[in-house]
DNA sequence: AGTGGTCGCTAAACTGATTTAGCAGAGCAT
DNA sequence: ATGCTCTGCTAAATCAGTTTAGCGACCACT
């Protein structure tokens, strides 16, 4: 892989000269009193040859590599993942850095491993992402140098991004108000472990505690709470069919996600009941499957990309310690109606 | 980031011993005639001092990094492009290798730039990948090393790595006929586009030939074909509505990928019609939103994990040119059943 | 004439590893 | 005593850059 590039003493010698004068040059220092004519024949020359500088040589000086280090526990079983790592390719490639990107797949071994080989190729700067907002533990190995959390936090007073969740939930429930659903809103979704773990989710409570204040703030309870031990479409089906045995039935549904929003639609379907005439639904994350669906589901967008940037903004501008929350957009779709009657 | 690491150096001053000879302990070189009391001296000193060798240092003299580029058009819109990541990830840590990931969303002046910032880190290698199977043009840049495409062929003679759509379409006629169906079979999803052009797809044009030459084989011919101009959830729709208008009414629906069949589902549910008892349905992809469907979709997996290991395999291992074709795996699940009547 | 300052540039050290060439001492044969 | 080989190790070069320290020429001023 690129043999024969030209070196800076190749540039140097071609110009006349000395590697020193080549590399001022090339790095555009200032108060150096080199000539303008030597400055011609330097970028002259480094453009004949197709110059570009061998990074390692370099880092070895200055010890910056351009390079930063994206570790996460799971790249693949979602699809909000690829987001993230947009956000931040995108972010890095505008400051000229670069992305070592490992999975830790959670797995301490593999984590150690992911870590010693970015710390080995002296890498800038670590992104430590989670897939699921929650707080961890930050490996104390890369506590050496620069490190933003990416939909996580932490004990350590690191800078860390994470989505909005709490405003999530007071616009979904604010949504659901200003269509004069009050007294039959209903929600699927609450889950101790999530609620109550920190370490496994941020955002169930989050969500709760927003959905509930919002109601509260305009005199509203909720109507009926469903337990599901997973945010999955065959969970949000089995509470949707649960919902729909009692009396009074609701007249609109808040989903802790869209996968059990998706199961909820399946329950309504059989039933007969159609969205949002009989039932309005909304829901979280914005998974593609929300604009898929018919009618397409109103939802809080998770806003994995402008997170991605925003942690390497972060981690390159040099930030302060404590959280930034990015908005969730509310994506206002068919599955919201007027309750029926 | 990694101040005050142990040297080489400092191995070998505590050691007692030259740095050449804590090189030469330390890479396990054959041949040298260090005692056996000096080799544990700088294993020890080693371990003390917790040294791990410096990767730019070593890869200026030696010319490897252990670092790999990915380069790909796309890594967020579809959910495969992480499993693709996922499994070149893998197979990359068992070989102490790493991976260095750009996006260049298809933008040519990314791409250079991307190509690049690779080259000038040294990598040793290129996977460049597609995220829709086709074929592509590599940019010249990289073909000074190694090189893998994934899920892309190119008309230079390259190692590549493909999903074997061909065999896919094989397997899914073979399931229906299995089943029963033989007259009353249409098809979801023709497109011109990426029938005609390798640039735009290589799967449309492939799993057509293996779905009709399987049916030839049977003597059968598709009752129906409908063609759509995305591959989308509401193509599948619009599709199989027209389908419903035909007379008869196919008995088992082949769709081009889940998201057609998710459409088509939807089309169904409301003609009220019984997923598989009035119509089969199958495809291809493995969309997790196949497993969600009720009933479960059966479709054949893009073994995009697999891919993605393979991929990293030929590069380390030095690949023969040509076409490395990965199964697609037959999900058989719910929605199949013997036509009605 | 001697001194000092500025201008335009370069030699050499340095980063942390690998690798080549070769040295000192021991043991043995002649 | 000499030459030879073998053992166990090291000095120094090398990779491709950055950075420090400083050199020679020229000019101005006293």
């Amino acid at each position: 892989m690129g043999r024969n590039r030209a070196t800076l003493a190749d540039v140097a010698r071609r110009a006349g000269l000395s590697k020193t004068a080549a590399s001022m040059v090339l790095n555009g220092r200032e108060g150096t009193r080199l000539s303008a004519d030597a400055h011609q024949r330097v970028f002259a020359a480094a453009e004949e040859l197709g110059y570009r500088p061998n990074v390692a040589a370099r880092s070895l000086r200055t010890r910056k590599t351009a390079t930063i280090a994206f570790v996460s526990d799971i790249v693949a079983t979602t699809r909000f993942a690829g987001d993230l790592i947009r956000g931040a390719l995108d972010a890095a490639r505008e400051r000229d850095h670069v992305l070592l990107i490992t999975e830790t797949q959670g797995d301490a071994t593999f984590e150690q491993y992911a870590i010693e080989a970015m710390l080995d190729r002296q890498v800038d700067g670590v992104i430590y992402a989670a897939m699921a907002t929650r707080r961890l533990t930050v490996p104390p190995a890369i506590l050496g140098g620069p490190v933003v959390l990416l939909n996580a936090t932490s004990a350590d007073d690191l800078p860390c991004v994470l989505p909005d969740d709490d405003r999530a939930g007071r616009s979904v429930a604010a949504a659901l108000l200003e269509h004069g659903h009050r007294d039959g809103i209903a929600l699927i979704g609450r889950n101790r472990l999530k609620e109550g773990d920190p370490e496994v989710s941020l955002a169930a409570e989050a969500r709760l505690r927003g959905i509930r204040q919002a109601l509260g703030e305009a005199g509203v309870t909720l109507l009926a709470e469903s337990f599901c031990t997973e945010w999955l479409p065959e969970h949000g089906y089995a509470a949707m069919r649960g919902l729909l045995n009692r009396s009074p039935r609701p007249s609109a549904v808040i989903c802790m996600n869209d996968r059990l929003a998706f199961g909820a639609y399946q329950a309504l379907g059989e039933a007969g009941l159609t969205v949002p005439d009989d039932i309005s639904v909304i829901s979280f994350d914005d998974d593609p499957i929300a604009a898929w669906l018919r009618p397409s589901l109103a939802t809080t967008a998770l806003p994995h990309e402008q997170m991605g940037r925003r942690a390497v903004e972060l981690l390159l501008d040099g930030a302060a310690a404590g959280p930034v929350l990015v908005p969730m957009p509310l994506r206002r779709r068919r599955s919201l109606a007027p309750p029926a009657g």
